[in-house]
DNA sequence: TAGTCGTGGTC
DNA sequence: TGACCAAGACT
């Protein structure tokens, strides 16, 4: 490598040595590497979610799931209850796919970035991250904050997507072959605390010298990305079904939308159509309210309805489970049928 | 390649 | 208030 493409890797390092953020997954600056286990997992948590938001998760998961020997023992619902509220639940069928995979094979984790990418919800990305941070293998990390830090320092003005190939080569030529672990992990503390998307502190970037785009004063510009489509308003129903202190459940199914999670019982609304199916049960059906909630590619205005009436939805071949009201929040509803359910409860509530 | 897939914080 | 965005993967 020549010593000029060695000028920012080492400027980055020595800023990281200063202000590497202190997290409970990694080990601290020029320390040995943390337990893979503990990488990939915050890794799959720490995918498209914030670190303030995988925290909390990161540390239940670890005390009830100390290793991924552990992990892949656990049952399917428990990790799908532990995993509600975090978001795309796609990861957490992977991340015990995942384990398994692992615990069958011997309980540890492969060390080389093309053995662990072809894991289940192992990634380019996930993949290189966990081969550098856990095991010192030069790996090529590219994550979204990379993308915005390289695409800046190099002034590259290719829209995205097809900007990726362009700053990945870039990426490669300042990875240094050394502390690859390190190296990740200050590009990422870097995109999140200095060089961000909106009001970048080049006046803070220790790599604020060779940067292009601030050179020209246009660091907020890159990367250049493609306007979103607007988001569809869809309309639905869920249905609040309670009989002597339980209510009604379903567990969704295992692909699409909140796929394995419990929830409540509805009338089949998707991205693409609001919903219209005929509810578990004949009337007489009461609104208790109405929820709105953002999901990535669509909006949905979720009308909540309770029974006013007799009726088993199980003996009308409904698959679903009668669950205790006083263990409601370990059901592991995500965010939201939990908003659903809480105009459910109380509305029912008013009626006694 | 482009669409699908959650949630909560920020400005 | 709404649009943007976060340590992306999968199909």
């Amino acid at each position: 490598m020549e010593a000029s493409s060695q000028i920012i890797p080492q400027a980055l390092l020595d800023w990281y040595d200063v202000h590497a953020r202190v997290l409970p997954w990694r080990s601290p600056p020029g320390t040995p590497p943390p337990d893979p286990y503990r990488v990939w997992l915050s890794e799959v948590m720490l995918q498209q979610t914030t670190v303030m938001a995988v925290k909390d998760y990161f540390a239940r998961f670890t005390a009830r799931w100390p290793s991924v020997t552990a992990l892949a023992e656990a049952a399917d619902g428990d990790v799908m209850a532990a995993w509600a509220g975090l978001g795309y639940y796609a990861r957490a069928r992977n991340l015990l796919a995942c384990a398994r995979a692992v615990a069958a094979t011997g309980g540890e984790f492969p060390q080389t970035e093309a053995a662990l990418r072809a894991l289940p919800g192992l990634g380019a990305y996930t993949a290189a991250a966990i081969a550098a941070i856990a095991f010192g293998e030069r790996a090529v990390v590219v994550d979204a904050n990379v993308e915005r830090v390289v695409a800046r320092l190099f002034a590259i003005g290719d829209p995205l997507p097809g900007g990726r190939k362009a700053i990945r080569a870039a990426a490669e030529t300042i990875t240094p072959s050394s502390r690859a672990g390190d190296f990740a992990q200050a590009m990422m503390d870097l995109g999140a605390t200095i060089c961000t998307p909106r009001n970048p502190r080049c006046l803070l970037c220790p790599l604020a010298p060779p940067c292009a785009a601030r050179a020209a004063g246009q660091a907020e510009a890159y990367p250049v990305k493609p306007a979103k489509a607007a988001k569809p308003a869809r309309q639905g129903r869920a249905f609040w079904i309670e009989r002597d202190e339980h209510v009604w459940l379903v567990t969704r199914p295992g692909k699409g939308m909140l796929g394995g999670m419990r929830a409540l019982p509805d009338d089949g609304w998707s991205a693409r159509a609001d919903g219209g199916t005929p509810p578990p049960l004949p009337g007489p059906w009461q609104r208790a309210g109405v929820v709105r909630h953002v999901f990535t590619h669509f909006s949905l205005e979720l009308s909540v309805d309770v029974h006013g009436g007799a009726g088993d939805p199980a003996q009308a071949d409904a698959a679903g489970e009668w669950w205790p009201l006083d263990r409601l929040d370990e059901a592991g509803l995500p965010t939201l049928f939990a908003k659903a359910a809480a105009l459910g409860l109380a509305a029912m509530k008013d009626v006694a």
